[in-house]
DNA sequence: ACCATTCCTGAAACTGGTTTCAGCTTCAAC
DNA sequence: GTTGAAGCTGAAACCAGTTTCAGGAATGGT
């Protein structure tokens, strides 16, 4: 005799079909079906229990393949990112992953690990599947295929960056909103000497934006505030040395004047602060510094990091809300929606060298 | 006369099928079907010509939800993570997603956002879509979910979070030797009175794990070394106040006797952080501390705190490289692979008030 | 020259659903 | 009592592929 094999109540080993359910409940499969999608259509109270039963008995659960299949629809949003690796695109993922369970979606992640040959690969692989639409946060070098995706039929939610040529919803911070934001609490910490450290704006839109914002601030700017001047610099990986001097310059520039930086995004920011570790220099004091997205070490660097905030969160739920929207047929031009940053003042923004009180 | 429009060569707007490229060729179906899967068995080279034209001409590709419904493989893996917030969910991720993409899979997400309920859902939304795999990083509330999974024939890796009665592979840090790692390195430093702060341990496997080592480290070490003592602590979320009475606590029990304290990842790492900037401790000298996970802020804060760095891509790429096997075919009885820790010493971990230089 | 292989190809069945279409009831109205 | 319309249900076609099976051509052996 063999031992007791004590297996929890065994679903079945395969999954059961649709047939199944319809011999087991002595109906057609049409008749199933409908009782999945066309419950309105009332059968007959009889006939909707035993396929009911049925359904429970065998724990069935239709395949969403043969469905998408057969229907075209597949619940599936493609989610292509530029780079899993920055905060900004994981808070994004977040975001919009939630408002896709939310609305019976699943999500297919495409990550270009900032490789900008894989982003048509990417948009071929995830509209293979069937995928419903796509939330792209792309490199911008290769609009056309993102413009496919569309021309397909897809709908396409842009993600902090745009394509001017493309018909797509867009979500993104208010980047000048933002520059000017943190450019302005620089300059009334009485910060002179300006500059704006980005990633290499290649053909990037949020980047160029923000250079471009930062440039026309300072020119306006410096009209009423003879004192004030401001540059920019593109730093990109591994050029430590690079920015080194860039920072050193800045100060011998400056003269007598406060230096203040602002940093593109969290990336950067980084590599200023690890620039000032080497230089020895102070924040606040040698070197005012404001940075793009608010992360959680913010607060903790030194004697905090002042940071221009992104409703990162609410940015991913936005972008997979107007997806869903158009999924259920919502039709109208294009949208663009853009969102305040909001400034969180730390000690790295004080020209004294004297530590502030840690914020709450 | 209309306007030229200058669309580029535009591709069919609606996906050409294995019908059309049949047609075009002037074959059948089943001929263009063997044409894409056995391209070994050969065809005449003037049929595969034609084939070959007609498939280029119309850019065809083939539907890889038709063919996962027929031969029940889909090219894709499930991935399901506890918490995308958790840079270590985050760097598995992307290690994972590598390896998929190089062996031609594609990767579907499902975030738990740590809230065990959606342990089965997540399960079963991602074997409905006939995903040929999973990688769980899970929260271990529901081991019988992953075990169903497992029953239906699916081969799952398990990641950082084993569940003791389920038959698969388990990819982790080897938590025993990290915590050994990290302990000793405060003994040597002169840290004597120990605490082991986690998040709260509930049933989760490497939670477990570290606390245990930590205990049996301790009291290995005490027997030669009378001054050592350690205890453990749970940090939960928004419980500051708690974790600073816990330091505090530490603190006047030492006496003379230097604390030292091990954060069991990064996010409690930071709770500790936000913890000594309230209570304007320095580190080192008023509290030694030793963190989970090395972050690229860590070398940053304060002196720079010392880490126990996770190979963290490795990790997500033997991951998926495991399952790829499997799926490849490998039988094997499920394989436990444990990667070692490194230990990154900073000025966290040194008791004298003095900043060290900043290393690399 | 004939038969037996072997090789290549196409028709058809199949995957698991949805949907159309037509048939059967049933009920109301004339 | 017949007729019409309306309401349910099932058979069959369909989605886009893969795979089986059988037939036809070409080749080889005797």
């Amino acid at each position: 005799m063999p031992t007791k094999k004590l297996q929890p109540p065994t679903l079945p080993p395969v999954r059961a079909t649709i047939a199944d359910v319809a011999m087991a409940a002595g109906v057609s499969k049409a008749t199933v079906s409908r009782f999945l999608n066309h419950r309105e259509t009332l059968l007959t109270p009889d006939i909707a229990n035993r396929v009911e039963i049925a359904i429970a008995a065998l724990s069935y659960s239709p395949s969403p393949m043969a469905r998408a299949l057969k229907r075209g629809r597949s619940r599936l949003i493609g989610l292509v990112v530029a780079d899993v690796t920055n905060p900004f695109s994981v808070a994004v993922l977040r975001g919009a992953e939630k408002a896709c369970q939310e609305a019976g979606y699943l999500l297919m992640l495409f990550n270009l690990g900032n490789d900008s040959r894989c982003e048509s690969k990417a948009i071929e692989a995830l509209t293979a599947y069937q995928v419903e639409g796509l939330i792209l946060n792309t490199l911008g070098q290769d609009a056309g295929a993102a413009a496919d995706a569309a021309r397909h039929g897809k709908p396409v939610v842009l993600v902090d960056r745009r394509h001017h040529d493309m018909q797509a919803d867009f979500v993104s911070l208010d980047n000048a909103g933002a520059v000017q934001l943190g450019a302005r609490h620089l300059l009334n910490a009485g910060y002179r000497e300006l500059m704006f450290i980005s990633e290499p704006v290649k053909n990037v839109s949020s980047r160029m934006e923000r250079e471009a914002a930062f440039r026309s601030f300072v020119s306006d700017s410096a009209a009423g505030l003879p004192g004030l001047r401001g540059r920019t610099f593109e730093s990109s990986e591994d050029d430590g040395v690079l920015l080194d001097e860039a920072l050193r310059a800045l100060r011998q520039r400056a003269g007598e004047r406060l230096c203040g930086v602002i940093s593109s995004n969290a990336v950067v920011t980084l590599r200023v602060v690890a620039a000032m570790a080497r230089l020895g220099w102070r924040f606040g004091a040698d070197l005012g510094l404001v940075g793009f997205d608010d992360t959680e070490w913010s607060p903790y660097i030194g004697p905090g990091i002042t940071t221009i905030a992104q409703p990162t969160n609410e940015l991913g739920r936005l972008a997979a809300g107007c997806l869903i929207e158009r999924l259920k047929g919502l039709d109208l031009p294009p949208r663009q929606i853009l969102l305040s940053g909001r400034l969180l003042a730390r000690g790295s923004s004080v020209p004294t060298g004297a530590l502030p009180s840690i914020p709450n």
